[in-house]
DNA sequence: ATCGGCTGT
């Protein structure tokens, strides 16, 4: 592989060999607590090789002998593609033969896979086909310590499907100290008598990272944003050289704070050396989010104001110095009220842990609290579990569909509380998903599970084709379950964002403007760069968007239910069309109705809740009626509804006359 | 008058 060994000298400074991490002391250690127990907890600092090193003793031990697969799970897309290539580096192959990944859309494996890295997400969808998960001999839950759903679904499947496959070996990867709940959620105190009793193994490997000096404040601060902007020049003038990241906890501050720094930059004494404040946000587009990466320009010094992004999600090297304002925001789902709120909470005592260790990553740092000691001992050791704060309706559909019918009795790492549960199974039985004794309708919730959809969007996709507007709804669809949302979020351009939206504004609402900015981006954007650029439209999200409305096609087809064209349609101009799309909307979103007010809000439908119309939307400062929602979110002063369209009245009781059988 | 970060045949 190596290129014809011109530059065989350089070749050893671009990897390290494996060999020299410290893990390989451990092989032997390693290799024998696997054989001989049916799950293993890991515990390794970041730089130990745990991720790249033991699915490759594994494979070399034999694990794969008998045509057996190793799975090791990443929570993030990102995480398994650039681990796949590492590896397959290391072991000198082609990404996609003996080691591959596997991701949405992207499946680079091949009948010589021996090593596969994927997200956690997929491995449940594989257990859907494959209930014992039987092609896989090892199974690795990695960063299994960021507890999202999705792994913690996975540890309670594979605690099941442990029991029923002595051969399975089963190894939770954390980083920190949270190893004795998954070694107690995994000992064998269950009615198996077959289980192998006795405590899981843990062993810690050893880490490759620099000291890092924590710093706090003497007295906690008013102002956060102003204090990072002054211990920013504080460090610009006392520390040595090297950059600077800042974690604040969302865009509004970050552009204050950018702004700031800007601003006092032109006070430092001429021909010394000057700063370069960079945002970094998941609502910038690609390009804008390359420039953290780029080397400061000579004479300056980089420093980035980031959200919860730099946490975990992207690494960026060269940053010495961390400034931690001790905050997140953090999503959180009401289940009396059905709203999920997005609000600033404490970060605990892992997240601060792991901040502070992106100062250390190249040489020994140093990470400045904006709190003092005494507010950090009183932060709590990890925050509360994703599945514990979380609409579980997607989930339960998921349990169901694979044959776990009493969800509240399922083997939970923390059982979220009874009344998320219950709210999840009552919107199900809503929707037609489940039947009076809560078990999957055939075949109206089975196909609901099988969508990459939320319920709600997967029943109004399944009722499309008897409203004729199945094209339109796959388009809708794909283009509602875009996680960033599809307009490009800059400072600066909020009249420029806005007169873009307006030329694909369609007056029946939101989801017919998505329509809109879909047919025109297949027709006219997709190879035109400047399109996008022009409109303010995130290229990446759009081409996803593509992606999915593919995927959700596919499906369809296979449940016989075949859209006839290739997505791109006369349009909403067309008023039956449009108003046929808004019914079977109606059918899908009917417990997300609102009706507007004399005073321009909203109530909801038992008109305990003042909802408004997110300044994103169209319906911001229209008069409307009766309206149906995406998304509903708190940001702690107003609730706001996201992607809205006008319905009526008289729809909500045509096809839920069950759910509003008392109004 | 505005939105942490992820994910799915």
């Amino acid at each position: 592989m190596a290129d014809n060994g011109l530059d065989t000298a350089f070749i050893p400074s671009l990897h390290k060999p494996s060999a020299l991490l410290p893990i390989a002391k451990q092989r032997d250690a390693l290799l024998y607590l696997i054989e001989t127990n049916p799950v293993t907890i890991v515990v390794g600092q970041t730089g130990s090789g745990k991720s790249t090193q033991i699915p490759q003793f594994l494979e070399q031990a034999g694990w794969c002998s008998d045509g057996k697969i190793i799975a090791v799970t990443q929570p993030r897309r990102v995480s398994a593609t650039t681990l796949a290539i590492r590896v397959a580096e290391e072991a000198g192959c082609e990404v996609g033969k003996e080691v591959g990944y596997s991701i949405r859309f992207e499946d680079v494996t091949s009948p010589v896979t021996r090593i596969k890295f994927l997200t956690d997400g997929l491995l449940i969808r594989e257990a859907l086909v494959d209930p014992l998960l039987s092609r896989y001999s090892v199974i690795m839950i990695d960063e299994a310590h960021e507890r999202s759903i999705s792994s913690d679904i996975l540890l309670g499947l594979l605690k099941k499907i442990g029991k029923k496959r002595s051969d399975i070996r089963i190894i939770i990867s954390s980083a920190t100290l949270q190893a004795e709940a998954f070694q107690k959620f995994f000992s064998g105190d269950s009615d198996s008598a077959e289980s192998n009793a006795g405590l899981p193994s843990i062993i810690s490997l050893e880490g490759r990272t620099y000291p890092i000096d924590v710093l706090y404040l003497e007295t906690p601060t008013e102002d956060y944003i102003e204090k990072a902007v002054s211990t920013v020049f504080d460090i610009h003038k006392n520390e040595a050289k090297g950059d600077i990241l800042v974690f604040l906890t969302g865009r509004e501050e970050i552009d204050r704070a950018v702004q700031a720094v800007a601003e006092h930059s032109d006070q430092l004494p001429p021909g010394s050396q000057s700063i370069l404040p960079l945002p970094l946000y998941a609502g910038l587009s690609t390009e804008q989010q390359m420039y953290v990466f780029d080397e400061a320009p000579v004479n300056f010094r980089k420093v980035i104001f980031s959200t919860n992004i730099a946490e975990a999600s992207v690494t960026i090297d060269g940053v010495v110095y961390v400034i931690d304002c001790g905050f997140v925001k953090l999503r959180a789902y009401n289940p009396e009220t059905g709203i999920e709120s997005l609000t600033a909470t404490a970060v605990s005592k892992a997240s601060a842990a792991q901040r502070a260790g992106r100062a250390g990553r190249t040489r020994p740092g140093k990470c400045f609290r904006l709190y003092t000691e005494e507010a950090y001992q009183a932060l709590p050791e990890a925050n509360i579990a994703e599945i514990q704060r979380s609409n579980l309706a997607p989930f339960i559909l998921q349990l169901k569909a694979l044959g776990i019918d009493n969800v509240l009795r399922f083997d939970f790492l923390t059982p979220p509380p009874a009344e998320l549960m219950m709210r999840g199974l009552e919107l199900l039985f809503s929707l037609g998903a489940l039947d009076d004794y809560a078990k999957l309708t055939k075949p109206l919730g089975l196909r609901m599970a099988e969508l990459a959809l939320e319920p709600m969007m997967a029943k109004t996709l399944l009722s499309a084709p008897s409203f004729g507007c199945l094209n339109e709804m796959l388009t809708i669809a794909a283009m509602t379950s875009l996680s960033g949302g599809v307009w490009i979020q800059h400072d600066g351009e909020k009249k420029r964002a806005e007169s873009a939206r307006r030329k694909f504004a369609a007056e029946e609402g939101d989801h017919l403007t998505l329509l809109n900015v879909y047919q025109t981006f297949v027709t006219k954007g997709r190879r035109d760069s400047r399109f996008c650029h022009d409109n303010l439209i995130n290229f990446k999200a759009l081409t996803r968007a593509v992606s999915i409305r593919a995927q959700l096609r596919r499906a369809l087809e296979r449940f016989g239910l075949i859209a006839d064209d290739s997505g791109v349609d006369p349009g909403p101009d067309n008023t039956k069309k449009s108003e046929q799309i808004r019914r079977c909307l109606t059918a899908g979103f009917f417990a997300h109705a609102a009706r507007m007010q004399a005073d321009g809000t909203f109530r909801n439908v038992s008109g305990t809740t003042v909802l408004h119309a997110h300044p994103s939307s169209l319906m911001f400062n229209r008069k409307a009626d009766w309206v149906i929602f995406h998304e509903v979110m708190d940001t702690g002063n107003k609730t706001f509804m996201r992607d809205i369209t006008k319905i009526e009245k008289s729809w909500l009781l045509e096809y839920a006359p069950e759910f509003y059988r008392t109004s």
